[in-house]
Parts: C-alpha cells; structure tokens; sequence
DNA sequence: AGCGAAAGTTAGACGCGCTAACATGTCAAC
DNA sequence: GTTGACATGTTAGCGCGTCTAACTTTCGCT
C-alpha cells in the first residue's frame, strides 16, 4: 500500500535501527500503557500489537510469551517507585525521619495513583515475578528503605537491628498501600485518613528496638 | 439411562432437589478446589464443568459470567477466614491480648496455607469484590478483630479509639501476609521469621494510644 | 552483489467465554 | 393421570486470545 519505506523508526524507541524500529521497546511501551490505563489482566497481547502497529505474532520474536513482556512492565514498574520514593528522600535528607516518613508515604501514593503498577508488582501469580530482572529491581526498590533506616538509626544511636525496623516500616506501609487500593478500608473504617495513619505509626515503629520477646511456633518462609 | 429419579440432591448441597442436582453448589465446590489447587487465574470456567461433569454452558443457568461464580469462592474464602480468626480468639479468651495477637497469627497462616485463596480475597481486579455478599462477608470478617480490639481496650481501660488501634494491627498484619506470600521478604530478609514479628510487634501497636500529630496532605479514599 | 540471520508477515490450530436454539426432566393444575 | 410451563441441561457456534509454522522482507557483512 502507500506507506512510507522509512516511518521513522527512533520515533518510538531508543534502540538503533534495524528492521523497522525497536518493536521489543515499543511492545513495552505500549503494555506498559495499557497497564495503567487498563489493569494488567484486562488487556490482551493483541491489544498491545495493535497500539505498536505490527501483527499479533510480532511479539514472538522478543518475548517468550505474554508473561515475559509482562515481567519486562514489571521491572520498570519497581524502577518508578523507586525513583519516587528516592525523590522523597532527597527532598527531606538522607537519613532523616522526615525522609523515612515521606518514603512511606510516596510508597502509598505510588499505590493509589499508579494503582495498576502496583497490582501489577505485588499479588500477581507468583511465577510471573520469577524473572531474575525482576527480584533484582525489587531487591533494589526495597533496599533502599532499609539504607535510609540504617543511616537513620546510625546517626540516631539507636541499638535495634536496623533490618528488622525496616522490615516491620514497611509491612505496615505495604499493608496499607494494599487495603487501600483494594477498598477494604472503605468497607469497614470510611473517611479514615491512612496518609496521617503511616505519618504516625510508622516514628512509633521507628523508635521501638526490637525486643525479642514470645516464642512462637514459627513459619518458616517457603518462598514460595 | 439407570439413573435413580432420585440422586439424593442433598447430599451435595442444600437446595431443594430439582433436576438432576445442586449444580450450583456442585460449580462453586469445584471452582474452589480449583483456586485452591491451580490459583485462580490458572483455570478456566471450563475445567470447573469438567469437574463437575457437565457442559461448559451449564454455569450460565447459575451464574452470570465466571466473575460471578468466583465472587462466591470468595465468599467462602472469608468464611473460611473468619472462622480461622475466630477460631484463634476461642482458644485464647475473648479480648485477651494472647487472642488478638493469635488471631494475627491465624490470618498470616490462612494467608500462607490457603495462598490462591487468599490471593482471591484481595489483590483482584476491584470490579469482582464489588457483590454485595462479598462486601458483607470482608466486613464481618474484619470486624471480628475490631470487636476483639474493643474488648481488650475496655478490660483494660485504654483511653485509644478502639478501631484506629484495630486498624493499624490489621494494616501490620496484612501487610506482613501478603509480603510473605509474594516472596517479598525472601528477596531481602531470607529466614526472618514473620511469626515472630507479628507476635511482638502487635502488642506495641495495641499499647500505643493514637497520638494525632503531624499534619500532612491526606490521601482521601476514593474507594475505587 | 549476494548470503544468512533477524524481524516481520499471513494462516491456522486450539482453547476459552459466552449465546442461541434445542432437549429433557419436574411440578402444579386440572 | 395428562399436560403444559418452566427450570435445567445439552449441542453448535461466534468471536477473540495465545501461540506456532511457514513464508517474506530487510539488514548487515563479506
């Protein structure tokens, strides 16, 4: 037909050109719309060929599957909480409980603004997140939280495992990131404001060492 | 064929008998072995009627759509929920704090051993929560620890608001589950034992009156 | 120039959700 | 009892989705 032999393949990617553009990068790109304009399961593969403009069995050539571009939209997910939740820490100082809060707080608005992200990051079959890119960008996301509170108890002198206060932060914030987003607060506290709930709860998890105190049968992790 | 003209109906559920049985029951047992066994996006509608041994067109004379036969697996789910928390309340004494923190416990571990189901339960796409059974059954199961809450605060004269103190152990508590099972903490805490963490982190929850301190721009639910 | 590999295409197998049209068993009314 | 309405099941089939096979086009290299 009357199409251009040339329709400007770095228009849409990065990558050099070779056949007709960086269709992997593209296929990205337009999953990683749908994502936040649709929700990760509401969407077909098709779609996504649809918006970059090439054959529903393009993809093939760039991704195993459906999953494997799936995981790719993943990786950039956790790449932009962390660059938000950075930018929390470099707007109060490293090392500060202002920082620390904040942290938690950008962590719950990425939630609630970037609700189909986030989805997409946690409660989704477990298999999807077994791509050593993706563990690696999520390592790295909640790494960060654990850097600032080590800095934190460092400055501050204080004696509890700086890990273990980490973890316990953000259990909490993660939990409420996750009722949040999945209305069950709505259900059962309506109006409650959970921003001021993390403000609050999470200096009073931060000042508390953690005393080992009652045995307990354990659960060990099956990492599942 | 030799079929008796009386199949016994309520032997598989509790609908009085009509034509060949309780299909309806016989569909949403099936559905939930599935979820258990395979998750619940891992089967399709059709391999519920093969397990029920009828026609993939049958559910329709039940159910509206799958969705529909799924928001009743979900039901079960906070059945099966409420009675594991409540079942941990029982064995320790109404408004105890030994009770609330095994009803903690009992959530992580039905979060654990019933994953698919409790990956069901939350983390969905929001449009299926949105029956009103399934509403009904999440309130009623929430509000099982919040009554718990309130009975300790009063046994112990706690000048906190009962259901901000509920909140924060079920946010904790929750955040702590889901974390567990995406293998979330195996990535940066491998062997840390969540048990444990529950066990002595909620009573600290539970001590701490909510002080309203700092003011900060509130997240309001939009109870998507 | 020409060759091999990379990256795209069309065609199609197969399964799924769901609907329409048909079949069958049940119950109530006569 | 027969009968007829209705509830519950069936088969056939549409549209769509994932993924594969086989073919075609372009790129990069010698």
């Amino acid at each position: 037909m009357a199409e251009t032999t040339k329709p400007d393949p770095e228009a849409v990617c990065g990558k050099a050109g070779y056949h007709h553009g960086g269709l992997r990068e593209a296929l990205i790109a337009a999953a990683l719309q749908l994502v936040v304009e649709k929700g990760a399961e509401n969407f077909s593969l098709a779609d996504a060929c649809r918006l970059a403009g090439v054959s529903t069995a393009a993809p093939y050539r760039h991704f195993r599957d459906r999953d494997e571009l799936m995981a790719e939209v993943m990786a950039r997910a956790f790449d932009a909480m962390s660059a938000n939740t950075m930018r929390a820490v470099e707007t109060h100082g490293e090392g500060t409980l202002e920082a620390i809060v904040a942290m938690g707080q950008a962590y719950l608005r990425f939630a609630v603004t970037q609700q189909s992200l986030f989805r997409l990051m946690f409660g989704q079959d477990p298999s999807l997140a077994e791509t050593e890119m993706v563990t690696e960008k999520g390592r790295s996301c909640f790494g960060n939280v654990i850097a600032q509170i080590e800095k934190y108890c460092e400055a501050n002198e204080i004696d509890g495992d700086a890990n273990a206060i980490a973890l316990k932060m953000w259990t909490f914030v993660h939990g409420a990131s996750a009722l949040l987003i999945d209305g069950k607060y709505a259900l059962i506290a309506p109006g409650v404001d959970i921003d001021e709930m993390i403000a609050t709860t999470v200096p009073l998890l931060l000042a508390q060492p953690a005393e080992k105190s009652g045995k307990v049968e354990p659960i060990t992790q099956t990492s599942a």
